[in-house]
DNA sequence: ATTCTGTTTAACCGTTTGGTTAAATATAGC
DNA sequence: GCTATATTTAACCAAACGGTTAAACAGAAT
């Protein structure tokens, strides 16, 4: 029924490097399939034409930063603690699927007019747990009163532009330590963002 | 000698349009045209091909920021100074050039490998200004220990997602404040990010 | 008015690209 | 072996795209 078989994952795998590297309208069909090992033919028969294969890619990335967010969530009780562990989620995640932060940043430069229809939903409720977190700790009186959108994009971009910068910082500046681990991403960014949100300071 | 006269500033502006929407491959050169209301073949005859197209119009987007980051440097004496007017400089250039964000993230999620090589000068004093501004104020005893590589993305990664994603994030998050000045934007920043660095906190 | 030069355009061209298709190949059940 | 079904491929195609070119046009100088 089923002469050899071709897993799925290596499609998107393949998909996933070529959309990364080139964008969507840089990204050649071919040149994913030959990733893939398999004929151009072969996409359209598993998975389907472009844009669905850049669809399964982003929702398929889109995923690990939803499940690194909700295991953040549940795995803290205080604010400060929430704050920590969706850092360190994001940075760990950014650090396993380099590709996402790539294509993210993307789907930002181009306002998002790309992005899956179903993933904007994923979207949404990451940026309101965030904010709900900010508005937690203020109300709960551990955090100053920042605000709730510069902490969004300071923890997000941040952690973004440094793991796709991996390779490229050394090489422009040679002072720079050079590639970084998540966890001494999750270290410096929540030394400096703690310090900047928390009324008392934290006590480690 | 010259019949009519056409600015050429013109044709960049459409340029950088198209390809902050678009990016270098997903940009078409007729589109430019037709943006700049003249016939493509113009294009070739003022300017160049696209991919020179492309290079004057990064090449005079990080002008702008380079001139904004050396106004704060020579504007500035401390450490924290410093840091506030770079943050600023950067802020209102974001503002009033709203494509370069684009173009810059879209450049580092392709490893820069587009970026132009007369360029690449630029975005080097840019990081290595950032970083001795920061082991000035470490040295001066203002800031904390904090690492500089951290606090450069932090700067420029959330200021550019900030100000790219002004239109998307309300639509996004009914809580979201909407499209932010550069000055909100450069206050909320500064707030975090001073709070974070300083070792007694800021006076004000 | 004619010439000369810088400017603008319409039409064209070769290549690349996403996508299709018909044929070939392999496997399982009979 | 034969048939049915799932898989894989080579070859092909129309459309889109970047780039060119030859001709038209406009104004200044003579």
């Amino acid at each position: 029924m089923s002469p050899k078989k071709m897993d799925e994952q290596v499609i998107l795998d393949a998909a996933a490097g070529e959309f990364a590297q080139k964008g969507f309208d840089g990204a050649r069909v071919d040149a994913i399939a030959k990733r893939a090992g398999i004929n151009k033919a072969m996409l359209y028969y598993r998975v389907g034409d472009k844009e669905e294969l850049y669809r399964r890619v982003v929702l398929r990335g889109q995923m690990g930063f939803q499940n690194a967010i909700m295991k953040a969530m549940e795995s803290s009780i205080t604010a400060p603690e929430t704050m920590a562990n969706i850092l360190a989620g994001i940075a760990e995640n950014a650090a396993e699927n380099r590709l996402i932060p790539s294509i993210m940043l993307r789907e930002l430069a181009g306002n998002a007019k790309t992005f899956p229809e179903q993933g904007r939903e994923g979207l949404k409720s990451f940026l309101s747990t965030v904010r709900s977190m900010v508005t937690m700790g203020i109300e709960e009186g551990t955090f100053r009163d920042i605000d709730p959108t510069a902490l969004q994009f300071m923890v997000t971009g941040a952690i973004f532009t440094l793991s796709l910068t991996r390779e490229m910082r050394q090489e422009l500046n040679p002072d720079d330590p050079g590639p970084l681990s998540a966890e001494q991403i999750t270290e410096s960014i929540k030394d400096i963002l703690l310090h900047g949100i928390l009324k008392e300071g934290p006590e480690q």
